[in-house]
DNA sequence: GCAAAAGCAGACACATCTGCTTTTTTCGTA
DNA sequence: TACGAAAAAAGCAGATGTGTCTGCTTTTGC
């Protein structure tokens, strides 16, 4: 996505961007397809980012990708910027929402979480995020943008991980290190997967030593 | 850097472009200048790099930055294309050098090490790599340079870490886990710390517990 | 049913990047 | 000192991306 000129004002009659509060005011039928439209348009982008990457990622791409006509997508848009920050939200939801559905089914142990969490980061929305979050380095609207949808995915991963092992909350010093070191190593282990391919026997070996750093950092293991 | 069109037959009769024979060849003078101004360019690219992120490095901007014109850039270069690919080869070379020359001076501590190794993540040149490691995700040709490059520098960082800790060697199996594990760990924290900042304090943390961690590991230590 | 508004498509003008070609300058060497 | 090759600058045409604008179709609310 090439240089644009920094952010238009957000002219107040227009359609509501990126909060939908037009849903609410107007339940309607006609905003449905709407919504619609505008799904299609991300999940094109997201595709977009994971197969030619943030930097050649361009509107007319996405647009031929969704199988709509560039002017539609400037319809719901209006900005190439925009869209993708309308992107990166919805990449979050996404992946919170997966956290949700996986919390459900999940056993109560470090082993199951700790691959619950891996196979998030395997999946194309992790690429697409990623892509995003490197752009957003250089861009402060992105980074705006990003900075509190991260911070409410950690608040979330640290919710989850309690609820499911509570005993944690007796040693909150351990517990920051054990999400720390996983939530690094194993993003870090992901992107180096996708650059330069990690070997599947070292990943194993990664993720079970892991699981065993995590549970010697446990409060009832420690002594 | 936007899409170019697949590289160009080498045309022989050129000046050479990425290896340097004509230093070999031509050992003149003149060809010194010549030399320098490359390095100056890729300097120039680096620097783009980080400031821009390599979505926006655009070849007028590497020449304004390094002061020159498009025209001498291209000049040495033909090519946007190669010239990330040098840029490329040139960061390699530097973290290379950086560790070979750390390694002299360093206590024979895991600690020191692990310090070492995140001091070199800090260094914008860092930022640059992983730029273009990332962008090598989706350009075949990036990546078809990286992989040497990624697969040389595992071996040199393999070879030091045997050099300060030969006990290593009788326990491979351990020593391949601690490597991965640090690697990823640290590559983890600085790309996280670089789009969403990290505490220093977790960061601290982390690489305490990591140290902590690889002494576990460690052949004489172990039961 | 009809006017207003939204969804959508295509065309337009502007900017910029890329690579190539041509011209000027620099500088070593005969 | 003058020649000639390499270095550097400048100019050019093609391609592509971006945002805006205009027009057509469909839905919605009165």
């Amino acid at each position: 996505m090439k240089a644009m000129p920094t952010q238009k004002i957000p002219s107040p009659g227009k359609t509501a961007s990126i909060g939908s509060a037009r849903q609410l005011i107007e339940p309607t039928a006609q905003a449905l397809k709407s919504a619609k439209t505008r799904s299609r348009l991300i999940d094109a982008t997201i595709r977009c980012l994971v197969k030619f990457s943030y930097a050649d990622t361009t509107t007319p791409k996405v647009a031929e990708e969704a199988g709509l006509s560039r002017g539609a997508m400037l319809h719901h848009f209006e900005n190439g910027r925009q869209l993708m920050q309308a992107t990166l939200v919805e990449l979050h939801r996404k992946r919170l929402r997966a956290f949700r559905r996986a919390a459900g089914t999940l056993d109560h142990d470090a082993r199951t979480l700790l691959h619950a969490y891996w196979d998030q980061l395997l999946r194309p929305n992790f690429i697409a995020f990623q892509e995003l979050a490197n752009a957003s380095r250089t861009d402060k609207e992105l980074a705006a943008v990003l900075e509190p949808v991260r911070r409410e995915f950690d608040e979330r991963w640290h919710e989850l991980a309690i609820e499911l092992f509570p005993e944690w909350a007796d040693d909150l010093a351990a517990f920051k290190i054990a999400l720390a070191l996983t939530q690094n190593t194993l993003e870090g282990m992901a992107l180096n997967r996708v650059t330069h391919g990690i070997d599947e026997e070292t990943i194993s070996l990664v993720l079970d030593h892991l699981e065993k750093v995590i549970l010697d950092l446990r409060p009832d293991r420690r002594s």
